[in-house]
DNA sequence: TATGAATGAGAATTCATTCAT
DNA sequence: GATGAATGAATTCTCATTCAT
């Protein structure tokens, strides 16, 4: 009975249900559960959103929202593709430290049917948007020779294995510059002069 | 009814289950759907596994001793460590093609508790096999310096990335050579004479 | 704001509520719905009737009351019993076509407890309206000789089928003198002459 | 754990379904009342029917066949248009009032949609049989000359009226004879002779 | 071994009603 | 008078698990 506004308790609840969700995955979250770690009953909960699944998605959404503006800002600031590749690999990386939840949530295969949706949707945007920049890259001849549109899943994906290593193992986290130093430059030892 | 049937029917489960808990995840698959395709009464499943948790281990434990046991076998085969990264990314890459519905299972966050035990495990274990490589590829001068640790866990992510997109994308998946030219050469152009 | 807003209030409530309850019977009805479509809060709603079942027992006597006081003024401007009759008829089945939804909500057995005796009540009131119809129209010898409760009974049901009809099909529906016709005079072809 | 057949608890739960969705309506009634009443567990319930909605048609339909079968049958004893009205009325007041329950679960507007739908279906099935036997026995000259289409929807509302008399008053009711005296000669004192 | 009826705890969701503002 | 956030009990339905046969 503690009354607060509705907007108070609207954010109350998304700020739980998305550590909750990501804690223990879409099925395994009850709504009973939530409603305690917010603070308030369960019948409260449908008063803000429809159903568990309205819940989820506009978790997922509203992040979604956030990292895509994030980046085409980033993006508009870089004088050309290969800063622009620097710039998209930097502000991924960065926005999965500092939103370690948000992802594990994006991570999580399952959960309802119109969030794998969405999220699939999400991934090609973004994958696109970095095919458009290694295509002005190759043309400019800033990058090797290649399939943009390969190289854009290829990158697309390491970057992909290194989200998931950041949020999954517990130790030592690496950043983004070695990141890009592998996808630009390779392991392989360079027989230079 | 008698002895063959037995393990007969513990396969016919193990195969089944495994499908099903790829389709539709740890908690939305039902022991009832199981047993139905399995052809068998829903106590019946329980004369063969303890509970749901028990049945789904099995399935993992089973699986993650297959790759492991044919990724050492792939090693041990191999003359040097060049060749050995090779090798282990291969097989690991055709392993995942020939078994999309475990991988998917491997890569489904949460589950049962236990299982993500098992899967963190799992995966230290090749971590740890990976560094090692990588360890004695440097020291043999095959490999850039660096450091082994991190760099067999950059290799790991950037693989963890490319099964991933074996598992989701449904467009033309690229093959391991793809995969291998990535790390050991990288995306940038080189300047050689 | 004033006196005439507040009783304003109360009629608009009314009007909406009977429309929900009768499209969608009292259980499936909500108190939201209403207050929703009365353009007020739930808690308004509740300033106004102390509950659901008062809400829907005020409309229900309401209508009652208005059905019977017209039937009540129609007879009274009837010189003898036959005609007495035809204007018991005529002022159901009239009534019937002009509250389609009024009736509907007589029609739908259940509802609220107290609902239910409150309709037993007006059956059995106009029963014995009608029973005292016969009564004196027998004694005139205006109608053949009979049993005028029996008789009764037998007219109100004929009449409870009719109003079903009228609210039930959707096809076309026939008017007073056609009832009132086969009431009088029954279907077997009469040997005159 | 009292372990009966299969069909046997079918049954019971469908007995006391009946009772229950009779007394109560269809939304009022709860499948745990319903499984209290049988003996079982809420979840037991749900091995014999998929839910509430399907629990009710499966009433509803048993139902339908069998009164629509008894119909059949006694029409086909019939040897002319004027038994078989007669028939046919004899065979729905005397089914009603051995199945008052049944009855009263038809008579109840509302209940779940595709109840509605059954009902509606089976009415004009039965009015359509009516209209069969009034058009034979007009064109055999034995009723009044008429609209046979008007003339079933009439008596079928007649009978209606009837059998809802017979299903809500508790008092004393009448039989089959009173209702078809009445059909097929009216009220009216006849000025033969 | 094998069955499948039965259980019971718990899930999502709804809703009449209350009450601080 | 009026609001609408909040409650909590009830409802439908699911499912892992047990156990008499």
């Amino acid at each position: 009975m503690n009354k607060r506004s509705g907007e108070e308790t609207r954010r109350k609840i998304l700020t739980v249900a998305l550590q909750i969700f990501t804690e223990q995955g879409y099925d395994s979250a009850t709504m009973r559960t939530i409603a305690q770690a917010a603070g308030i009953s369960v019948g409260g909960l449908y008063l803000y959103f429809r159903n568990k699944s309205d819940l989820y998605l506009t978790i997922l959404k509203e992040w979604l929202d956030t990292i895509q503006g994030t980046t085409l800002a980033a993006l508009s600031r870089a004088p050309n593709p290969s800063e622009e590749l620097t710039a998209y690999i930097a502000t991924t990386i960065d926005f999965t430290k500092q939103n370690r939840q948000m992802l594990l949530l994006m991570g999580n295969e399952l959960g309802c049917a119109r969030g794998m949706a969405l999220k699939r949707q999400y991934f090609r945007a973004r994958r696109e948007l970095l095919a458009d920049i290694v295509r002005r890259g190759s043309a400019a001849q800033l990058f090797r020779k290649c399939d943009p549109d390969e190289t854009a899943r290829l990158i697309f994906n390491v970057l992909r294995g290194f989200i998931m290593s950041l949020l999954i193992d517990e130790e030592g986290l690496f950043g983004a510059e070695t990141c890009i130093d592998l996808i630009l430059n390779g392991l392989a030892r360079r027989n230079e002069g």
